[in-house]
DNA sequence: ACGATTTTCAGCATC
DNA sequence: TGAAAATCGT
């Protein structure tokens, strides 16, 4: 199929920088990949062509398209990763200006925030907690450094959460590491303050296109433009109807900001629509057009109108799950088609717990998507910080986690008394456990565990010099006894079996990517970036998700549950003006819908304990009543409604055969 | 160092 | 309500 006239506009146009407003289903992914393949043809080399995104997902699904367009040795030399892989890379070329030493540490989520709860003030309240380290995240996202953030104070709290984003990054650059924002952080910075970093980055990108752009935050909006600069040779693809992540940063703003900042700037609405029925989109119009709008566009499809969209009005959230599943499974024998055709989708997590109940009862298999902390690999987060000590001997957090898996008599009193020894020396765990004074002042039988400890990793380290990384990390994994270590602490043969093959996986990726000496140094840091593997793919199964997890996914049969107030919108979100972020949430999940949408509340839910009457979600009246098809839960109403319906439908053929 | 009991908290979740 | 974290008790 060919491109419309808009998308090969968007294509076609490098002279200038350019924003595609790109509508639901518009086929954006398509007008990326193409224009890469356009600008290779124009003469641009692939190394100078770099394709962001914001999730190593997608950047695997951009890679893949690209390669198939184009051919596969013509894409390998493209960049195409997310933002926090660019800022990597970045701070790995470009380290010594940052004051990192090489193999510096990527610390995630998790040592990140034990970090910070390490300096916060003790016995503090969770949301409190939260608050303060939200002030923190902030001064990072405005671009100040810790000197910045004490000056620009403006509240005793303001000034608490700056001393401590001081000592937080003090902290950091102890232990040679850096968290996630700083990935952007310190590039955005350092392009900023050093013309000639910028003058050489500014060469090597000679063009940069970035998808999703709704969900940029400010400082990665900072990074860009320092990185495209005056020339502004870009294209910025996204939808701020399509913007759901503000809550975490993501500033829609950026979309205006770009024709302040590039004057030159074209703009370019993808406005059809190729995955949605008529009705399913005229829908999701009619919703939308209850936001106000900075770029007002007009979506349209040339599909048919289509089956009505059903609205079911069921008792509680068990009867809810029941029908859905009950539907699903009955569509299913009687079309033959696929699972993976059909999504429910959903507010919150806890909502997939009925969901599940339901198609279980039904045999109808299923997979939920999203939901944090399923697959929260702990075989790989211990390996990784053997990785992560061996290439940065100055990483406590990696040093604590490695000494204690396996189990090898050191406890927390002994690490207590080396973190002393060690903090008035000024330096790192592992340095002071090296250090035979040291190991004199602690009790004989850990003294002689930490140098043991102690000398496995320098064994590790002058192999690493001949080894490569895959063959290094199978002898770490080995030799530190983790094997051993999970078939006695695993019960479930399964699970162990399973462990090992995610460790196996690990091994494997280290070869694939490890090219090079040193590649361990850089190998480790990015491993932090990598969430999921590329398989745990669902397969030919019912989809379970939330709303967020669902965006950029597209389903023939679509049930949309939890319709009430107070779940979508979110409670919440109902009063500030996160009532919009709530509307496109909804116009996401409507627009998710190829064929059929079918919209479900509960009338009553357990709410913390006790039962609660419910509203229908004030989005339901915003969607046009002739496209929608009520149905209560009263079979007798129900059946009255069908004979009703019958009986319209007989008088119309009457009536048509009447004018033959 | 561990298992039992009490308290707390309840929205999405990437890198 | 119910799961997870924090605290208690041995």
């Amino acid at each position: 199929m060919s491109l419309n006239s808009a998308q090969r506009q968007a294509v076609a146009e490098i002279s200038s920088p350019l924003l595609v407003l790109a509508g639901a289903g518009s086929g954006k992914t398509r007008v990326i990949t193409e224009k890469i393949a356009h600008l290779l043809k124009s003469g641009y080399q692939a190394e100078h062509i770099y394709a962001i995104t914001f999730t190593n997902k997608a950047a695997r699904e951009m890679r893949e398209r690209v390669a198939k367009l184009v051919s596969r040795e013509a894409a390998e030399p493209l960049t195409v990763c997310t933002f926090h892989a660019l800022g990597l890379k970045l701070l790995q070329i470009e380290h010594a200006a940052a004051g990192l030493r090489r193999g510096f540490s990527v610390l995630d989520a998790d040592d990140a925030l034990n970090l910070f709860k390490e300096l916060a003030p003790k016995g503090l309240k969770n949301d409190a907690l939260f608050a303060l380290r939200n002030l923190v995240g902030k001064a990072k996202d405005d671009g100040l450094s810790p000197d910045e953030a004490i000056k620009a104070a403006r509240s005793p709290r303001e000034m608490e959460a700056a001393s401590i984003y001081a000592m937080y990054q003090r902290r950091l650059s102890n232990f040679n590491a850096v968290d996630f924002d700083d990935l952007i952080y310190l590039p955005a910075r350092m392009l900023e303050e050093d013309a000639e970093l910028r003058t050489r980055w500014q060469g090597r990108i000679r063009y940069l296109l970035m998808d999703e752009y709704q969900d940029t935050n400010r400082a990665q909006y900072r990074m860009v433009r320092h990185l495209v600069g005056p020339r502004g040779a870009f294209t910025a693809v996204g939808d701020d109807d399509q913007s759901i992540y503000s809550w975490r940063g993501a500033n829609p703003e950026n979309l205006n900001d770009l024709a302040r900042d590039f004057p030159s700037l074209k703009v370019v609405k993808l406005e059809q629509n190729y995955r949605c029925s008529s009705r399913i989109l005229r829908a999701a119009n009619t919703l939308i057009a209850h936001n106000p709008h900075l770029f007002e566009k007009k979506l349209w499809s040339a599909h048919a109108d289509g089956d009505p969209i059903r609205v079911l009005a069921c008792r509680d959230e068990e009867h809810e799950a029941e029908r859905a599943a009950a539907a699903i499974a009955h569509r299913q024998a009687q079309t033959k088609a696929r699972w993976h055709d059909f999504a429910i989708l959903y507010r919150g997590n806890h909502q997939a717990r009925a969901l599940e109940k339901a198609l279980r009862l039904v045999s109808v298999p299923y997979h939920v998507s999203g939901g944090t902390a399923f697959f929260e690999r702990v075989e790989i987060k211990d390996v990784l910080a053997y990785l992560r000590l061996l290439c940065n001997p100055d990483d406590d957090s990696a040093f604590l986690r490695a000494v204690q898996v396996p189990k090898r008599e050191i406890g927390t009193t002994t690490l207590e008394k080396l973190a002393l020894l060690a903090g008035s020396q000024h330096i790192s765990l592992l340095r002071a456990a090296e250090r035979i004074d040291v190991q004199k002042q602690l009790a004989s039988r850990p003294g002689a565990a930490l140098m043991q400890f102690a000398e496995m990793l320098e064994r590790w380290r002058r192999a690493g010099q001949s080894l490569d990384a895959g063959a290094l990390v199978a002898r770490v994994i080995e030799e530190s006894g983790y094997e051993l270590h999970i078939q006695a602490t695993v019960k479930e043969p399964l699970a162990v079996a399973y462990r090992k093959e995610n460790l196996q996986e690990l091994v494997q990726w280290m070869r694939d990517n490890g090219k090079g000496r040193d590649a361990l140094a850089d190998l480790q840091a990015q491993l932090a970036l990598l969430s999921h593997s590329a398989r745990d793919e669902p397969g030919n199964a019912v989809r379970l998700s939330t709303l967020h997890a669902a965006k950029g996914l597209e389903f023939n049969h679509v049930w949309l549950v939890g319709l009430e107030d107070g779940t979508l919108p979110h409670e919440g979100g109902i009063n500030e003006g996160r009532l919009e972020e709530e509307r496109r949430l909804m116009y996401v999940a409507i627009t998710r819908a190829k064929e059929t949408l079918t919209i479900s509340y509960a009338e009553h839910k357990r709410k913390f304990g006790d039962i609660e009457r419910q509203k229908p979600s004030r989005f339901i009246d915003e969607l046009p009543a002739a496209e929608i098809e009520r149905e209560g839960d009263d079979p007798e109403r129900d059946a009255e409604q069908r004979r009703e319906r019958a009986g319209a439908h007989l008088a119309n053929l009457a009536a048509m055969l009447g004018k033959l």
